[in-house]
DNA sequence: TTGAAAGCGCTACCAT
DNA sequence: ATGGTAGCGCTTTCAA
C-alpha cells in the first residue's frame, strides 16, 4: 500500500499553499496562470488524485443510489437498469449496481453492506419489509414491482391489468377460445401471480375458462418444457399467454418442435415487451412494460425522498402495460 | 434539504460522547450494553445514518471501480459486467457502471467525471490513449479488448485467432468451400476488424477465397440486411461467419426469409458465444469468449494496479476463444 | 467503561 | 493573487 499522495505533497512540491492547489485543480479563477501550471505539473508528476471522501465530506452534494436487481443477465432487469442509469446520469448522480443472483442469502448480504455505500436504494427485493427496514434503517427505499406497507418505504407499482385484458381481447377477436397460461410461482411467495389474476379476470370477462394453467421456471428451457406438458394435457389449446417473454420464447421453441406453426396453429403472447422478443421468429407479441420508465421513475422517486420533496402522486408512480402486437399472435 | 443528522446529534440525544456512539454503532466491545442500547435507540429515532464520506476518509479501505461499457442493452457487455460485479463483490469492492451509449461524446463526459468517483477504471474505450491519459491522470486503467501502448495502462487481450480457426476448420470439415463473412467496421477506427483478419488467415490456410465480405451494423436488423445483400451478390455461398452473435441472429432471420434452411442450405457461425444464441432456433454455433472471465480479469488486474502488486503476466491477461458448436453450423 | 483530543484530505471563508 | 483558519463527520489513539 503505497503512501497516499495528498494535496499537501503537491503544495510542498509546487511551493504554494494547499488552497492554491485546490484552486488550480478545480479551475477556480483568482489564480496566476503560471502558478496554476506549476501546480498542475507537480500534481501530475506526483500522480496526485484528490480523495473522493474528503471532497464528498466537504461538498455535501454527490448522490449515490444503489440499484438492487436479481439478475443482470436477465434482459428485463437490464432494461430497467438502463433506464435507471440514464435518469441518474441526467441528474449527475451515481448508481451502484448490485446483483443478488436471485438468492435470498445474497440479498441479505447486499442490504447489509448497501447501507454504508449509498444514499438511497431502489430495486427488487424479496425479503420482508421488517427485515429490510431493520438493515436499511433510515435510508430511502423504493421497491419496484411490489407494493409497500410501511409508510417509510415507497414503491413503483406495475399495473398489467389493462394490458393483459387487451391481450385476451386481441386473442378472442382473432377467434381463440381455448387459451392457456404458463404461470410462474415464486419460491418466496407461493401463490398465483398477479399476472395470472389479471389473465383469469380477462378470461372470465369473456365467459371463457381460465383454469388451463401450467407452471414454469423463469427460463427459456422452463417455458419449453411447460408448454409441452400443457399441450399434452390440453391438445385443444389454440393460444397461450405466458408469465414473461423469456418463458414465451421457450414456448415458441417447443411449439416449433411439436410441429406447430405460430401463430397459425398456436398463438403465443408474452409479458414484458422486451427487445429480446424481436430476435425470435416470429417476433413475440407481448404485454409490454416501459422498462426504461420503470428505472427512471425509481430514480426520480428516490431523489424526492432524499431531498424531502413532495412525493410523486400514486398515479405517477405506476407503470401501465399495453399490448404490443408483433407476429406471434 | 433537511439538516443532516450527525453523530453529534445522536450523542447529545443519548447523553453520551461521540466516541461512545461510534463504539455502539460499530459493534466494538468495551461498552456497557445498556449504554449501547440507549445509543442505538437514539440513532434509530433520529434516523441517523453515518456519512460514507467521513467514514471513508478515516478508514482508507473501501475500493470502488468504475466499469465503462458502451451499451448495457447489448448482452455481450451485460455478460462482461456480470463477471466484473461478481469478482468485485468477492473482494468487497463496489462497481459503478457507466454506459457511454456508444457515443464518443458521452465517453468524454464519462471520463471527466469518473476520475473523482472511483479508484480505478476498467472497460471499453474508443478514445485515444492520450486523451484518456489526460483525464484519467494517475488512475489505474484497464482496457478491455484493446491493447495498450502507454505503459501506465493495462489491457485484457482478446485472442480469437484459435477459435476462428476452429470455426473455419469445422465448416471446411463439413464440406463448405464458399464461406463469406459479415464484418463490422467501427466508426472510430475504420479498418478491417481483427476478427476479419483471423478469418482471412484461417481461410487462406485452407487455400480458400476469403474475399467475400459484407459490412454490417452491430444489430440484428443490420445483420439481416447485410446477409441479404451478400447472398444477392454471391448466391453460391454455403456458409457465413459473422462479426458477432447479434449480427448472426439477424443473418439467421434473413436466411429464413429467403427460404434457406440453416444449417442445411446455409451454415451460420457467430462470435461471442452469448447465452442469447440459445434462444434462437437453430441455436447459434459461435466462436465463444468466456465473458465472465473477461470481467473478472479486468477487476483482478485493476486491483493489482491499485495495490501496487505484481501484475499478471501477459498470458494470464488474455482470453482465448473456442468454437462452441450448437446447431447453426 | 467512557471521554478528550487529534486528524483523515479537502474546500469555504476571510484575511492579506 | 495567495495564504491562514476553520470545519465537514467520523474513527483512532490515549487518558481518565
Amino acid at each position: 500500500m503505497g503512501k497516499r499522495v495528498t494535496i499537501n505533497d503537491v503544495a510542498r512540491t509546487a511551493g504554494v499553499s494547499r488552497q492554491t492547489v485546490s484552486r488550480a485543480l478545480n479551475d477556480k479563477g483568482e489564480i496566476d496562470s503560471s502558478t496554476k501550471q506549476r501546480v498542475l505539473d507537480a500534481a501530475r508528476e506526483l500522480g496526485y488524485r484528490p480523495s473522493r471522501f474528503a471532497r464528498g465530506l466537504v461538498r455535501q452534494d454527490s448522490t449515490t443510489i444503489g440499484l438492487v436487481i436479481p439478475d443482470l443477465l436477465n434482459p428485463f432487469f437490464t432494461e430497467v437498469a438502463h433506464g435507471a442509469l440514464e435518469a441518474a446520469r441526467a441528474r449527475g448522480w451515481h448508481v451502484i449496481v448490485y446483483d443478488t443472483a436471485d438468492s435470498t442469502d445474497e440479498e441479505r448480504r447486499t442490504i447489509e453492506v448497501v447501507v454504508s455505500q449509498v444514499d438511497a436504494v431502489v430495486g427488487y427485493f424479496s425479503l420482508a419489509e421488517a427485515e429490510l427496514d431493520q438493515h436499511l434503517s433510515g435510508m430511502p427505499v423504493v421497491l419496484i414491482g411490489r407494493d409497500h406497507q410501511t409508510p417509510r418505504f415507497s414503491s413503483i407499482h406495475i399495473d398489467g391489468e389493462k394490458g393483459v385484458h387487451e391481450a385476451v381481447d386481441h386473442l378472442v377477436a382473432a377467434g381463440h377460445r381455448r387459451i392457456g397460461m404458463l404461470d410462474h410461482v415464486s419460491r418466496v411467495k407461493p401463490s398465483p401471480s398477479l399476472r395470472r389474476v389479471w389473465f383469469t379476470d380477462a378470461m372470465t370477462g369473456h365467459g371463457l375458462d381460465a383454469t388451463v394453467v401450467g407452471h414454469t421456471a423463469q427460463s427459456v428451457d422452463g417455458g419449453a418444457e411447460a408448454l409441452t406438458e400443457l399441450l399434452a394435457e390440453h391438445p385443444d389449446l389454440t393460444a397461450v399467454f405466458t408469465y414473461n417473454d423469456v418463458v414465451a420464447i421457450g414456448a415458441l421453441r417447443a411449439a416449433r418442435r411439436l410441429g406447430l406453426v405460430v401463430p397459425k396453429d398456436l398463438a403465443v403472447v408474452g409479458f414484458d415487451g422486451l427487445q429480446l422478443g424481436t430476435v425470435v421468429d416470429p417476433a413475440l407479441t407481448s404485454v409490454a412494460l416501459d422498462t426504461t420508465r420503470i428505472g427512471a421513475l425509481a430514480i426520480e422517486q428516490a431523489g424526492r425522498l432524499l431531498a424531502g420533496d413532495a412525493q410523486l402522486p400514486p398515479e405517477e408512480l405506476q407503470v401501465n402495460a399495453v399490448l404490443l402486437v408483433r407476429n406471434s399472435a
